[in-house]
DNA sequence: AAAAAAATATGACATTAGTCAATATTCAAT
DNA sequence: ATTGAATATTGACTAATGTCATATTTTTTT
C-alpha cells in the first residue's frame, strides 16, 4: 500500500458525476486539503463488515467489490464501486459499524475522507446533503427492484440481467468484452446461485449464441435476445 | 375519504421517533401548518409505481404495505410503514416517479406532506437532512441483508425471518398473535414464493409446535427456536 | 341467511436448481 | 518451463420449490 498524500484529487473531489459536484470552491480547498489517497492491491481489503470505519472511500482508479456475508461465508455481492463512487458513508452517517466488506477487484487508488468531513460539509451545504440523500434514495430503489427479481425471476433470468448490468456499468473493451474480470464463484455471489449453475447457464447462452466466452471475459452477442430473458419474456 | 384539515399531526410532526424529530418549534409550526391528513380505507391505494407523487405520506394511524409489481403483476412487498413512519419520500426527493405502489392494509389516517416543505426543511435544518439520510442508509442496510437472505436463505428459512420481523414490528395482542392481518398470499409476496408453500411450510411449522394458527392471525410459540431455523441453524 | 367471491388447504406432479464427485484448464509462483 | 493451487467444467443425482387441479373454508355481498 502506498502513502497517503494530500493532492487534489480529481476522481472524487472533482468529477461532476460525483456527490461532491455541488461543493463551493472552498469546500472542494476543504474536502481535498484532508483527503490521503491510497493504493490497493487486487484482492486487498479496504474494511470489514463489522469494524468500525472513521471515514468513507473514493474511489480514484480501478473497481472495488461490495458484499455482506452470508451462511457458511457465503459472500453475496450486492454493488461495486468505479472511479467517483464512494463507499461507507453508509456506516459513517448513521455511526454504525460497516455493514459490508469491500474489496480491491483490482489494482485501485482509494481516497479516505475523514467522517468530520462529510458531516462538516452536510452542515454547510444543503445541496451536498441533498446529493447524498439522493445517492441512498437511488441506491435504496435498485436495492429493491433487486429484492424483486431474486424472489421472482429464474437463476437464468438473473444471470441475464447481471450480464446487462454489467455490460451498461463496465462498458466493453475494444473487441466488445466487459471490461471486468470476475470469477465464476463472483458472478454466483451477485446472482444469488450455484457457481455450478452459473457455468452451465453461461455455456448454455453461449451454445445458443447470446455470448462470447473468453476466459473471464464476456461478450454480448445479442443484447436485444438478453433483455427479453432477463425480462422473463423469452 | 375523509377531507383535508389542518391540524396538527401528532404522529408525524412530534414523534419523537420519526425522522422529524430533529425540527424546531418554529419548523414544526411550518409543517403542521401544510399538512392535510386524509383517511383511507383498507385497500385503497395511495400512489401507484410511476405516477408522478408532489409530496410524502407521513402514517398517523393505520397500516401501509409497500410493494414493487414484477413479473405477470406479481406484487413484491419490500416494505411497511407505521404510525410515524414516511413513505414517498424517496421519489419525492429525487424528482422521479414512485418507484413504489403503497396500498392500506387497514383503515388509515395519512398526513400528506408537500414536497415544497420536505427541501425547505432539508435546506433549512441540516440535522433533519442528516435523519433523512440515516432513515435511507438504515433502509438500504436493510434491503441488502434482504438481497442476501433471498438469495442464499430456503423458503422455509424465510418464512421463518419474516414471521420475527413481522412480531418485532407490529407486537403481539393480549392473546399473543401478532397484530397484523395478512393473507397467505401477502406473506407469499414478502417471502418471494409461491403461495401454497407458505401454507404448506406454515402448517408444518404449526404441526412442530413452533406456532399457533386462527385464520389470518399467527402466534409465535417458541421465539427461539423460530431464530434457528431463521439463522439456517436448524 | 343465502349466494358469490375470495382465501386457504392438500395432493400429484414437473421443473428448477443445488450438491457432490471427478476431470480439465488456467493462473501464479518459483 | 514446472509445479502447485485455484478456477472452471461436466455429469449424475438429490432436494427444494413451483404449478396445476381440486376441495374446503372463510369472508363479503346481496
Amino acid at each position: 500500500m502506498g502513502e497517503g498524500n494530500t493532492y487534489l484529487c480529481k476522481a472524487c473531489a472533482c468529477s461532476s458525476v460525483s456527490v461532491f459536484k455541488s461543493l463551493s470552491n472552498e469546500e472542494h480547498e476543504l474536502l481535498s486539503s484532508k483527503l490521503k489517497c491510497n493504493f490497493y492491491k487486487k484482492g486487498d481489503i479496504l474494511y470489514r463488515e463489522g469494524s468500525r470505519i472513521t471515514g468513507c472511500y473514493c474511489v480514484q482508479k480501478g473497481v472495488l467489490k461490495i458484499y455482506k456475508t452470508g451462511i457458511d461465508e457465503k459472500p453475496q455481492i450486492v454493488a461495486f464501486a468505479r472511479p467517483g463512487d464512494i463507499t461507507g458513508y453508509r456506516s459513517v452517517l448513521s455511526n454504525e459499524v460497516a455493514c459490508t466488506t469491500v474489496e480491491a477487484l483490482e489494482d485501485s487508488e482509494i481516497c479516505f475522507i475523514p467522517s468530520e468531513i462529510i458531516f462538516a460539509l452536510i452542515k454547510k451545504n444543503s445541496d451536498f446533503a441533498l446529493s447524498l440523500i439522493q445517492l441512498t434514495c437511488k441506491e435504496l430503489n435498485q436495492a429493491n427492484s433487486y429484492i424483486k427479481d431474486i424472489a421472482q425471476k429464474t437463476v437464468r433470468e438473473r444471470l441475464a440481467e447481471t450480464l446487462i448490468m454489467l455490460y451498461e456499468t463496465f462498458n466493453v473493451d475494444a473487441e466488445g468484452y466487459i471490461t471486468i474480470n470476475l470469477t465464476r464463484e463472483d458472478l454466483s455471489s451477485i446472482v444469488g446461485t450455484a457457481t455450478e449453475s452459473v457455468i452451465r447457464i453461461l455455456s448454455e447462452l453461449k451454445s445458443e449464441g447470446l455470448l462470447e466466452l473468453k476466459g473471464k471475459k464476456i461478450k454480448i452477442l445479442d443484447l436485444k435476445k438478453m433483455k427479453l430473458i432477463s425480462d422473463s419474456i423469452f
